[in-house]
DNA sequence: ATGTTGAATTATGAATACAATTTGAAATGA
DNA sequence: TCATTTCAAATTGTATTCATAATTCAACAT
C-alpha cells in the first residue's frame, strides 16, 4: 500500500474532467456540440463551479472551445489539426519508445509482445475494433513503461484531442496492412532494447498514420 | 483590420492564467509557497470564481498542486520532475526546429540570426540577465517560425515549469561557454535551412542543459 | 411571403452565500 | 513544563444568486 500520498480523494471537477474527456474521445459528446450546461449539471448531479472548472481545464488543453457568453462546444477535428498535432504525438512517442528501450523490465516487454500478438490476430480476423483497441493498450504501455510522468501527461492530452480522428474515416485495407507491417519492426526493436532504432520507426510510423489520415480525408 | 474573428474579449479567468504563470515564472510566487486565494482575489480585484478557474488550469499543467482543502501551492522545482521535463522539452525543440527550417521566410531567420549577435555580446560582456532574455527570445522566435500551434501550446506549457530552474542555480561559466559554442552551430544550421542536423543539435542542446543543472544542482 | 424589429426568455460569467474541513491557539491534564 | 484536547476562526469546496449578454419568437412592415 501506498502510504506515501497523504489520502486526498479526487475533486469533482477532476473527476468530471476524466468523464467529460472520455466522452469526447468516445464520440458521445460530438464535435463541435454545444455543451448543454444546465442538462449536464443535471444528468451528473453537480452544480454548475466545478462543472465549469471542468471545461476550463478542458479548453485549456483544446478539446472544447469557450466563445465567450456562449458558452462551450466540443471542438472540432480539423485537418489543421491533425497536421499540427501529429507531428507533436510523433515526436513524443519517439521518445517514449526510446526511453522504454532503457527501463522497461523484461515483463513487460514481454507483455507488450503478447499484446502485439493479439493485434495481429485481430488484424488476420479483421476486427477493426478490436484491432483499435489492441493497438492503444500497445501505445500506452510503452508510454507507461518510459517512466516519465510528464510525457505521459502531454501524450494523454495530445491523443484524446487526436483519437476523435478515428471516428471521421476508416483508413485503407493497404494502409491497415502497411501499419501492421510497421508494428512487426517496432516490435523487434523494442525487444532488442534498440532505442534509436524504435524511436524512429515510432516518429515514422505515427507521421504514416497522418498521411493516411489525409489522404482518407480528402 | 481584422473583421475575421468574431470580436471575443478575453475571459478574466484566461487573464488570471497568463499573470499568475508569468509570476511563477518569475519567481514573485515562490515554488513551495502556498496561494493566498482571498489576497490573490483583493489585490487582482477579482472574485474567486475566476481565480479559482485559474488555479484549476494551472493544476492541469503543473505549475500548481491542489491539496483537498488545503488550497493551492507552488509546484516545487524538483530534479525529478526536470529530469522528466527536459528530455520532452528537448524533443520538441527539436522538431521546432525542424520545422522553422523548412517553413520560416528569410526574414525571421534573419531576425533570429540577429538576436544571436546580441546574445553572443551578452556573453562577452558577462551579462547572465540580458543573455537569457536574448536566448529565451531566441527559443520562442525558433517556435514562431515553425507555425505548429499545437508544437507552441505544449512548449509553453513546459517551459514555464522548466525555468524557474535558473533561479536555483547558476550554470558553470565553463558550460556557459559549450552552450554559447551549440548556439554557433545551431544559427549555422537554420541559416542553411539543415532541418534534420538543426533538431540533432537543438535537442543534444536541451539535453546538454539539464546535464549542466544536475550538476549545477548536486 | 419574406425579412426586420424588439420584448420575453434563456444561458452565461462572475460574485456571493453556505456548509464542511482544516488550522491554531487556549485550556486542560499529566 | 510539555503533551493533548477542545473549540473558535479561517479557509476551502460547492451551491446559489445576480447582472448581463445572447437567443428566440411573435408582431409588424415591406
Amino acid at each position: 500500500m501506498n502510504l506515501s500520498t497523504p489520502l486526498t480523494r479526487p475533486s469533482l471537477h477532476e473527476e468530471l474532467v476524466t468523464r467529460l474527456r472520455e466522452a469526447i474521445v468516445q464520440g458521445t459528446l460530438a464535435p463541435g456540440a454545444k455543451v448543454p450546461e444546465r442538462e449536464l449539471c443535471e444528468s451528473l448531479g453537480v452544480s454548475r463551479t466545478p462543472l465549469r472548472e471542468a471545461l476550463k481545464v478542458m479548453a485549456n488543453e483544446g478539446l472544447v472551445v469557450l466563445e465567450s457568453n456562449r458558452g462551450a462546444r466540443v471542438s472540432n477535428v480539423t485537418m489543421e489539426e491533425l497536421e499540427a498535432a501529429f507531428p507533436v504525438i510523433a515526436v513524443l512517442e519517439g521518445l517514449a519508445g526510446e526511453l522504454a528501450c532503457a527501463r522497461a523490465s523484461d515483463d513487460e516487454i514481454a507483455r507488450i509482445a503478447l499484446r502485439h500478438r493479439d493485434m495481429f490476430r485481430h488484424y488476420e480476423a479483421g476486427n477493426r475494433p478490436a484491432y483499435f483497441q489492441a493497438n492503444r493498450d500497445i501505445h500506452d504501455a510503452l508510454m507507461a513503461a518510459a517512466r516519465n510522468p510528464v510525457l505521459a501527461q502531454h501524450y494523454t492530452m495530445l491523443s484524446s484531442r487526436v483519437e476523435r480522428a478515428r471516428l471521421l474515416a476508416n483508413v485503407s485495407d493497404s494502409r491497415w496492412a502497411e501499419a501492421v507491417e510497421e508494428h512487426h519492426d517496432i516490435l523487434a526493436a523494442l525487444e532488442a532494447r534498440n532505442g534509436a532504432r524504435l524511436r524512429d520507426l515510432l516518429t515514422a510510423h505515427l507521421n504514416n498514420k497522418l498521411a493516411a489520415l489525409k489522404k482518407a480525408l480528402s
